[in-house]
RNA sequence: GCCCGGGUGGUGAAAUCGGUAGACACGCGGGACUUAAAAUCCCGUGGCCAGGAAUGGCUGUACGGGUUCGAUUCCCGUCCCGGGCACCA
């Protein structure tokens, strides 16, 4: 009989689908398990071999978690708003929504041809308006509410109102932007206008001035995280900074407790740091430095982490966007300032970035007082210094910091070392270690002394106090963009407003055109009467992570019109217990994710502090691309050995005209027109190519679509080999030509049951040999499993099923475990098979066979034997065997008296499991 | 520049609380079956050396040191590759 891949699978998988095999339901009598992947953007190219890659490994351990007995909840969506639809709408007036149905279509027929466990009842799209409800939901919930310190989490903004009223905002410790300082008879005599616009400072969901990243070729501003190198991820636009009013989610107030949470997930340590690095806490201090334009005295707060270096501050310097300048630019120095400014203005990140090492700066006519010394320091303008981070102006200490240095060096400032023995004729001291000298009363302490000594006394003498800086910045929320949630904000008497939660949701209108209005507006003001209640509505839309920031809620609980999950079914699922995704949403979106679920959570909606508990990145597939080389100016092509003898040209050539690297030489003849009369100089008979693993792309044809290998192998062959491939969460190239041996497994697989001499599969008892080979798989598979070393358990499965082979094995009560320790990993065949042994229920639901130790126990070990403090050999010893049975075993072993050579062994000592150490 | 990973056959890779390095698979070589090919099965396969052969010896986990009876594994230094951050005071 044989092995009909293609029926099975098909077969199978109608019968999931039909028997709704993998809907879930809360289950108070089972434990929940929550598997789940980052859903894909549907794009317009369709999945190739690596997309699935994460999606097999989670299907594996979902598989693997049902058959342990647990209620798995492992649901599939899509994350559908986004820029390339929109590109693609303008380009070619097609609605977005239609391109991104019809994608959604080719993903998921291509996602059901694997033999995924997903429950799609469960499916969830970011675009429909019954789920982006509630990501507008969520954001009126931030708009309506402040950060209170003092308690450490979101309040309703009602009562902050109601405190300003009784007793102003002197004594409100909340993270918000500059306000002044009011008392209650100042509040209730402010306007409505003027009063929203201090409320708007508190809020957590809040408008305000700020320098974004703005793509002038995407007519929109983008993320930190949609920008490398200056360009836009999407596109590859240059991008360049502009001050504009934008939405934003105050992410910073949460800074700590982002930081803090993440000791207790079960994330890599690399993507910990990431974070770690992306929030970056520094511990330091604030301290105020008078300064002077001449005619008035100002206080100015610095931040510095080495308050140590006081006595070596010889200059101050401001960001040039700093409020400072204005205050602190003397009449004679106005023209030279300015005109700083306004260059440093017109630079584009991408220029800022492309002089890295370049010094500028213009000095502002003004002196700072050092609080320490009491001597007299010039105040500078620079673009070194940023005017997001700390409070936009610095302390320079050019003796230790080699960006004041190179400052120092270039403006001719003067430079005092404070470090005994330290050398700054050439580059500045950074490093924190050595003895203080010229420092005054720090002078002979480490610099670790000093530093807390420093700030101390700074304390005490009221100049400043201690603090803690974070550069994580608060999320920029708006995009100028049609394809994304409406904001429900309108603008009565231009006082931003909500349109209200029982509004929602308020639904994306219809516009003839997807591009920005003539006068640069966002598209969505084309669309006819976009107004609430007469009030003009907001034109912008959010950004792609909005809608993925709370999906996994979405999930427990999607056709609820009530709440965005029912208390019910969140304290069932509670949170993510396994999460498998692509690395590059190590910054976006899994902190704005953990930040929205802080939110929440804040707010009693969920009952869990963080929403991924164990995180695993998978590797990227990448391509193998191949090439022929031709000789320059001919259209004669030369095999890749004898390359080195000629002048050529790399040409990348289609993948699937290559096999095992070597050229289908007719086939490429006729691929392009411009090869059709190529001539080949082959070797060995044959014309090889050469290789390189490259991004898989359509430009290197090295794209290899998963439809085309489950055509020719199966979807069981491709999630077995795609495990195989390597560890999960390692980068590794696509390599189809691994891919048989795979194949031959599971054909062997096959025969075991069918083409073994007869087809009889006996009640027989097995032998301890076959019981043996069973049980060493069992155990490896709970082991790998657990661990996620999903390419060592297909190895695993290659033995057992090659030793059974050898054994002509084919009892029942060896095979049907076979079958269900299979199936996680090639559903279809093992359901097949199982179904063949006379089963009729669908294998889910057999409970996982436990590991029985007798079996592997009997394994032997190696013990390496020493004697007299020289190891000399080897001996084998049953793994069962106690310590003093090991010493009358090698007491009595003739191989050991051989190569003690008579010397009577006086004590036998046993490291257990170990070693084993001989005393003559 | 700073912070993480990682360097093992022709290839993808196993093996790390220190214990026979290279499991498993691809590829390659040889053989069986076949008129032939495909498919399938069997044997061999890190390198070097000796031998007619079974076999034996040496060497070997990027490089150089160290700890240890013993190091792919631990420590120090160097080189290379991948990823992240990048004027964060």
């Amino acid at each position: 009989m044989a092995y009909n891949f293609n029926e099975i699978e098909k077969k199978w998988q109608a019968y999931w689908a039909s028997h709704h095999t993998f809907q879930v339901d809360s289950d108070p009598s089972k434990p929940k398990y929550y598997v789940l992947d980052m859903f894909p953007y549907p794009s317009g190219a369709g999945l190739h071999v690596g997309h699935p890659l994460g999606y097999i490994a989670s299907d594996i351990y979902s598989r693997y978690k049902r058959l342990q007995g647990f209620n798995v909840l492992h649901p599939m969506g899509y994350d559908a708003f986004g820029l390339p639809a929109e590109q693609y709408a303008i380009q070619t007036g097609k609605h977005p929504a239609g391109t991104t149905a019809t994608n959604i279509a080719r993903y998921r027929g291509q996602m059901d041809r694997i033999g995924f466990s997903y429950d799609w009842s469960r499916e969830v799209r970011t675009c429909d308006p019954k789920y982006y409800k509630w990501t507008q939901w969520a954001f009126l919930e931030m708009f309506g509410c402040w950060y209170d310190r003092e308690r450490d989490c979101a309040r309703p903004i009602d009562e902050l109102e109601a405190r300003f009223e009784k007793e102003g905002n002197a004594t409100v410790n909340a993270a918000c932007g500059t306000v002044e300082t009011f008392t209650a008879e100042q509040w209730k005599g402010f306007d409505k206008k003027h009063k929203a616009d201090i409320l708007m400072q508190y809020r957590i969901a809040y408008q305000g001035e700020t320098t974004v990243n703005w793509c002038p070729g995407l007519g929109t501003v983008l993320a930190n995280d949609e920008v490398k190198e200056g360009f836009s991820v999407r596109g590859g636009f240059p991008v360049e900074q502009k001050k504009m009013l934008q939405w934003q989610l105050r992410v910073s107030a949460y800074a700590e407790r982002l930081l803090s949470d993440l000791e207790d997930l079960e994330w890599s340590d690399s993507l910990k740091d990431m974070q770690r690095n992306w929030i970056g806490r520094s511990q330091g201090a604030e301290m105020v430095f008078k300064v002077s334009n001449g005619v008035e005295t100002y206080d100015m707060t610095i931040f510095t982490t080495r308050a140590d270096t006081v006595f070596g501050v010889t200059f101050m310097v401001l960001a040039p966007e700093s409020q400072w300048v204005e205050k602190l630019t003397t009449p004679d120095r106005k023209e030279a300032v300015e005109a700083y400014l306004k260059e440093s203005r017109k630079k584009t990140e991408r220029e800022r970035m492309a002089e890295t090492r370049k010094v500028t700066g213009v000095f502002s006519g003004s002196y700072a007082i050092n609080p320490l010394t009491g001597s007299k320091v010039p105040v500078w303008i620079a673009e070194y210094v940023l005017a997001g981070y700390g409070t936009g102006a610095i302390m320079a200490v050019p003796a230790h910091d080699s960006r004041d240095y190179a400052f120092a060096k270039t403006f001719d400032l003067p430079i005092i070392p404070l470090i005994e023995g330290c050398d700054v004729s050439q580059e500045s001291f950074d490093a924190k270690e050595g003895i203080m000298c010229n420092s005054g009363f720090l002078n002979g302490m480490t610099v670790k002394e000093a530093i807390p000594a420093a700030i101390d006394y700074v304390e005490a003498h009221g100049i400043g106090h201690r603090k803690i800086n974070y550069r994580l910045r608060d999320a920029i929320f708006s995009r100028q963009r049609y394809w994304g949630e409406p904001f429900p904000i309108c603008y009565p008497d231009g006082i931003a407003t909500s349109i209200g939660e029982e509004n929602l949701p308020l639904e994306l209108p219809e516009i003839d055109k997807f591009l920005p209005t003539e006068n640069g507006e966002p598209p969505l003001a084309r669309a006819k009467d976009w107004t609430w209640d007469g009030a003009p509505l907001e034109t912008s839309t959010m950004p792609g992570f909005a809608g993925s920031s709370a999906y996994y809620l979405r999930y427990m609980d999607p056709h609820n019109d009530n709440a965005l999950v029912s208390r019910e079914a969140n304290e069932y699922w509670r949170n993510v217990d396994l999460y498998i995704g692509g690395t590059e949403h190590a910054t976006g979106h899994l902190i704005c994710s953990r930040f929205w679920n802080k939110f929440l959570y804040d707010r009693g909606y969920v009952c869990e502090k963080e929403p991924f508990r164990k995180l695993i990145n998978q590797g990227m597939i990448q391509g193998r691309s191949s090439f022929v080389y031709r000789i320059k100016n001919t259209n004669t092509f030369v095999s890749v050995g004898l390359k080195d003898g000629y002048d050529t040209t790399e040409i990348h050539v289609d993948i699937s005209l290559v096999d095992n690297d070597r050229l289908d030489v007719e086939g490429f003849r006729a691929w392009r027109p411009e090869f059709k009369d190529a001539e080949f100089i082959l070797e060995d008979g044959e014309y090889r190519c050469g290789w390189a693993v490259e991004k898989m792309s359509k430009s290197m044809f090295s794209v290899v679509n998963p439809d085309q290998v489950c055509d020719r192998y199966g979807a069981d062959t491709l999630r077995m080999y795609e495990m195989f491939l390597g560890p999960l969460e390692q980068s590794k190239p696509w390599d189809t030509k691994g891919i048989d041996g795979v194949h031959r497994f599971l054909r062997k697989l096959w025969g075991l049951h069918f083409d073994r001499d007869t087809f009889c599969v006996s009640d027989e008892a097995p032998t301890a040999a076959e019981l043996k080979a069973l049980h060493k798989l069992i155990h490896k598979e709970q082991e790998d499993i657990e661990n996620f070393s999903f390419n060592t358990t297909v190895s695993a499965f290659m033995i057992a099923v090659g030793e059974l082979a050898d054994l002509h094995c084919n009892k029942r009560a060896i095979l049907e475990p076979l079958d269900i320790l299979l199936s996680p990993f090639a559903p279809h065949i093992a359901e097949e098979l199982w179904s063949l042994l006379g089963h009729k229920e669908s294998i889910t639901f057999a409970h996982f066979p436990e590991y029985n130790a007798a079996y592997t126990a009997e394994d032997n070990v190696k013990y390496p034997v020493q004697f007299n403090g020289k190891m000399r050999f080897v001996i084998d010893l049953p793994k069962s065997m106690t310590p003093a049975e090991v010493e009358a075993a090698v007491r009595a072993d003739e191989n050991t008296a051989r190569y003690l050579q008579g010397a009577a062994i006086r004590r036998v000592i046993v490291v257990p499991g170990k070693i084993i150490n001989i005393v003559c």
